[in-house]
DNA sequence: TCGTTGTGTCATCAA
DNA sequence: ATTTGATGACACAAC
């Protein structure tokens, strides 16, 4: 079972590179949620606090879960990545987002009009990528986005399980009418609730001045960490059994474009135009464009495969984010290809776990929050980022854990996951890949909220722009401030601890000695690096421990069946001599019942035996003890008998 | 109410 | 001498 699924994975891979040859542009992005778990890759960071353990960090995650680092499957895991690769250099970079849905759709001439030879979506999102910054790329998103929306129906824009979904010009028609229709904010509306509790939040947040204006990575770092292959196993296995639905919802993916990609970003576009308040006003007819692709890729929730839908609902709400905290070029950050692969990677529940965060940051803050100043685990507290206002905080969390499936949970490190989507809202901003190495380790709920900082940190002191200064600073962030980072505002301390603890010792020594802190302050700043740096050290002490733990149990069980193997040949092999023994004594009085004295009786096998000498030959020996004696009783006398030489 | 688990913190040691 | 990582021990919260 497991080469066949290898097999077809591995074909399907070859599959996509003929077709891609042969003009059939083939977007792995968007047809794979129904048939795949979501794939993330661990790399994004702070699970790789673990670095004396790399192999955990797959281990613990869908890439590598059950993967042993001796195991030699490793040969296959990184084969099939590697077979990716191949897929990737083919230029298409549809392919650098989640791979939780596959589609073939065809290149209508008109996108090789316009957008050159190359695949029309993957030329727009290679001027994403390539220039983020270009502000001619939002225009061609646009327009692509309106090419792909042309040739999209909205009503069987339901992912590959609809069958039959080739559009027929009336159909395309029925679409067009659609786009220019109002009606196209009613389907939005009714696509789905998550989608409009992300509306709903994504308009609220415009009241958030958040000064969260997350440091977006490079394209180029996302490329490589998003686009994996990883869970080839899992993959195969869901594959296999729904085979039967590919074969017959292939066809009908082939006319349909609904791309994942261009759908995402362009509704987020959308949003963040919204969000943008009107700096940026486009026409009705542009919005409503934007609600239609919307709502073909993810107008139902009924089918899983319009997770990928909604999937774009988080990358909006960010975008609701950077652009209130930004307030221009709102959308060209949005369109951040990197953001767009970061909401990505938090899938469905990403979504979920925003908009709970949001809708219970939103229902005020608690006054208790700075109650806790004294307790030890008052950092737990924001840990939850929730607290004790929000009692769904931890379920939030499970459910959000739940999203790597298997040994998150065991250890509450191994996700970045889990401790990504459990913060809520600027949550986000962790997710970034880490420009400084410390930030890799950092994963821990408290100081989420000043991980907006840490790109100030990393310039530290040289750009220092007291972030607890900021106006800007919402009740939400303060609730999520942890005792550190309230001691430190209480103390008029211009760094976030994430700062204090992830600044190098020189800068640190630098902080100390420039800024004329009081004799308090330095205590609490060195008290604050120290408690931070130590519990990113008992984090890592106890994932070793566990991983300890664990591989002693294996070790204990490979030695139980090695005991038990030894044992059995053990007893193997006495049964074995056992017989032959026996053999040899029957043996001993055949020959010796043929053998003669020199009165010519027959030897008597009980007073004689036969001996091999070391040189082969074979002499008959009088045994010198009659037989009467026990074989224990002519023990002791030879033990007499030695005594007395 | 009690046990378990996860987490933060402190104390201590070693590099 | 100081910093930092590792780790045992403890306290606390959540379940």
């Amino acid at each position: 079972m497991q080469i066949g699924k290898k097999y077809f994975t591995e074909g399907l891979i070859q599959l996509t590179i003929l077709l891609s040859f042969i003009g059939v542009r083939v977007d792995v992005d968007s047809y794979l949620s129904g048939y795949y778990p979501p794939l993330t890759e661990i790399n994004l960071g702070p699970s790789s606090a673990y670095t004396q353990t790399p192999f955990h960090i797959l281990r613990d995650t869908l890439d590598g879960y059950g993967v042993h680092p001796k195991c030699p499957e490793l040969d296959y895991f990184f084969a099939s990545r590697r077979l990716l690769e191949e897929v990737r250099t083919l230029g298409s970079p549809r392919f650098h987002t989640q791979l939780n849905a596959w589609l073939v759709h065809q290149v209508s001439a008109t996108d090789k009009a316009e957008h050159g030879p190359s695949t029309s979506g993957g030329t727009d999102t290679d001027g994403v990528l390539e220039s983020p910054g270009d502000e001619a790329r939002d225009s061609n998103l646009s327009e692509s986005g309106q090419e792909v929306r042309r040739r999209a129906n909205p009503e069987l824009g339901q992912g590959p399980c609809q069958s039959g979904a080739s559009v027929t010009p009336q159909e395309e028609d029925e679409a067009k009418v659609k786009e220019e229709d109002p009606v196209s904010l009613t389907q939005l509306a009714h696509s789905s609730s998550l989608e409009q509790e992300s509306l709903l939040e994504g308009s609220t947040a415009l009241s958030n001045p958040g000064r969260c204006h997350p440091p977006y990575p490079t394209p180029d770092i996302d490329w490589s960490n998003f686009l994996s292959l990883t869970d080839l196993d899992d993959l195969d296995s869901l594959v296999s059994g729904r085979l039967p639905d590919l074969n017959t919802d292939i066809a009908g993916a082939i006319s349909q474009d609904v791309s994942l990609h261009d759908a995402m970003v362009t509704s987020a576009g959308m949003y963040g135009e919204s969000s943008s308040g009107g700096t940026e006003p486009r026409t009705s007819s542009q919005q409503q464009r934007v609600l239609l692709r919307l709502d073909s890729t993810g107008s139902s929730d009924t089918s899983p495969e319009m997770a990928l839908g909604l999937a774009a609902l988080p990358f909006a709400s960010v975008c609701n984010m950077t652009a209130s905290g930004t307030g221009q070029g709102a959308l060209d950050d949005c369109l951040d290809e990197a953001v767009f692969d970061q909401i990505n990677q938090l899938g469905l529940e990403g979504l979920e776990t925003m908009n709970n965060q949001l809708l219970v940051s939103l229902g005020g803050i608690e006054p208790h929050a700075l109650e806790d100043l004294d307790s030890d685990s008052g950092l737990s507290l924001e840990s939850s980022s929730g607290g004790p206002v929000s009692p769904g905080s931890s379920e939030i969390s499970s459910s959000s854990s739940s999203y790597c499936e298997d040994e998150c949970g065991a250890t509450g490190y191994s996700s970045e996951v889990e401790s990504v989507l459990s913060k809520g809202i600027t949550d986000y901003s962790t997710i970034w890949p880490p420009s400084h190495p410390n930030e890799n380790v950092w994963h821990d709920h408290s100081y989420a909220s000043t991980a907006l900082f840490n790109k100030a940190a990393i310039t530290l002191p040289h750009k220092i722009e007291e972030p607890f200064s900021d106006d800007a600073c919402s009740e939400l962030e303060e609730r999520e401030l942890s005792r550190d980072e309230l001691r430190a505002r209480a103390m008029c301390i211009p760094f976030s601890a994430l700062q204090i603890v992830n600044m190098p010792v020189e800068e640190f020594m630098e902080v100390l000695d420039s800024y004329g802190f009081s004799s308090e302050q330095v205590t609490l700043l060195r008290d604050i690096r120290r408690r931070g740096k130590n519990k990113l050290a008992a984090q890592n002490c106890r994932k070793r421990k566990l991983d300890a733990i664990t591989g002693l149990q294996e070790e204990v069980e490979r030695l139980q069946a090695q005991r038990d193997r030894l044992l059995r040949d053990k007893q193997l092999t006495a049964k074995t001599m056992g017989a032959v023994g026996h053999q040899i004594r029957q043996l001993t009085r055949d020959v010796l019942a043929r053998l003669r004295d020199r009165s010519g009786q027959p030897l008597n096998p009980e007073r004689y035996t036969l001996q091999c000498g070391a040189n082969g030959r074979v002499v008959v020996q009088r045994i010198r003890q009659p037989a009467v004696s026990t074989s224990a009783g002519n023990k002791t006398d030879k033990r007499k008998k030695d005594k007395k030489q």
